[in-house]
DNA sequence: CCCCTAACGCACTAACTGGTTACTTTCTTA
DNA sequence: TAAGAAAGTAACCAGTTAGTGCGTTAGGGG
């Protein structure tokens, strides 16, 4: 694309251009929206940076899908790590808020684990872009998040969430003494994120769908007694 | 760098370049050795492959880094993606070699099981390159793995060598029966991989240093004691 | 109704980047 | 030892790419 100094846009609708057409008046009336262009600018660069990596995606083809000039991704957000940087931030604060809806705090012990578990693995599922964006930003150990302050708050609310669980649980008398709270976030995480940051190359190691409707439960089953075996007494 | 027409290599010790110098006579005779280039090669490749990934790897710099010319990669490995999939597929051929190399056939079958997943961190450890290469490997969908025949050879036999040690378990009585050994291998690899991928937002999410020899230590533990809770009896 | 600010758009550039052309140098072997 | 095959090199190219200069347009406040 992009041969001579053809309009990039020209595919799209832009039937009024120069001249007022007198048909179709209501065709690009083309308001101003500042928040609405920032947040498709946002919702292009996720996808884009989560199928291609920070370095990968490419500045034009976010501006292209979000509809928006290439310029305004410059005015609204500084740069191209700029942009990943909220891109990134916004992802976090995402999957930390939807943990915290999940109310674990009155559940019985072993129920809210369980329900974590779920839900990890079903967030990762259905918000694929999340673990490609983290990917990505531990290629770049971490720079980007380094400066979020707002990431630090919600992940003490995380460890403080299971923590409240396994203290729990252990004052029941269902779950055994000792475990780091920290090493078991960090395992729930892995069972499920693993499984499927590497699906790609575990389908080939494995000659096996890793993806099919089947599969997945199986590994959601494992996963929960995984972690089920590894607090109890 | 790269200013004008200058020696990319004139940082290295090339005394002699257009004038035979009569002192130091056998200081570079510029050997030819096609073996040596392409090793040297496959090095610099994997490591800048592992540093940026297979898109933010740099042509030039791979050269630079191997002493070579950029002109003999395209010689030997027609082109940056045959080149990374060579780097793949030996990082492959690599990690299970070593793991068949550790003879768990004829151990007791805890002692075997322990020995698979203290050799998987500590291959994850010393080998940081492997786990970016899959990673980046991953956001390709894996095209480029998809072709290597042989890594699907070695594959089955890794998957072969964890049904051994679980059915020698069952058999015995000390591992319950009814354990995928895909499901397993899964899961050691996982809990090994994640918390090193992710070692960098970890540090910041956690406000732990994750690498400290105390902190590995403790997760190969947690590791080994995670794998074993999920096959006993 | 005017005007000024902020939203928006186009065309350009300087630096890169994968890949190639055309060449020289070294080694082997007939 | 002549010759040619293989190893190695430098300069170059065409296509990209993040980022910008500068002009246009909408719409709310005065």
């Amino acid at each position: 694309m992009n041969t001579a100094g053809a309009d990039p846009l020209a595919l799209e609708d832009m039937s009024v251009t120069t001249l007022a057409d007198p048909v179709e008046p209501a065709a690009k009336p083309r308001v101003r929206d500042a928040e609405a262009t920032k947040s498709r600018i946002l919702d292009a660069a996720k996808k884009e940076f989560a199928k291609s990596g920070m370095g990968g995606a490419r500045v034009d083809v976010i501006a292209e899908k979000a509809k928006a000039n290439k310029r305004m991704i410059y005015h609204y957000f500084g740069s191209k790590e700029d942009l990943f940087r909220t891109v990134l931030e916004n992802a976090y604060v995402d999957i930390r808020s939807a943990e915290q809806k999940l109310n674990l705090d009155h559940l019985e012990p072993r129920e809210a684990l369980e329900r974590l578990v779920r839900f990890t693995w079903g967030y990762y599922l259905k918000n694929p872009e999340f673990i490609t964006l983290v990917n990505s930003e531990n290629l770049h150990r971490a720079k980007h998040l380094k400066q979020s302050e707002v990431v630090k708050v919600y992940s003490r609310k995380f460890v403080a969430m299971m923590e409240n669980i396994l203290t729990r649980g252990v004052a029941t008398g269902v779950f055994r003494a000792g475990v780091d709270p920290v090493q078991l976030n960090i395992t729930v995480a892995a069972i499920g994120y693993y499984y499927l940051t590497n699906r790609f190359t575990g389908a080939i190691l494995f000659e096996r769908d890793l993806m099919s409707k089947e599969a997945l439960e199986e590994r959601l089953a494992f996963n929960i007694d995984t972690i089920m075996r590894l607090v109890s007494v």
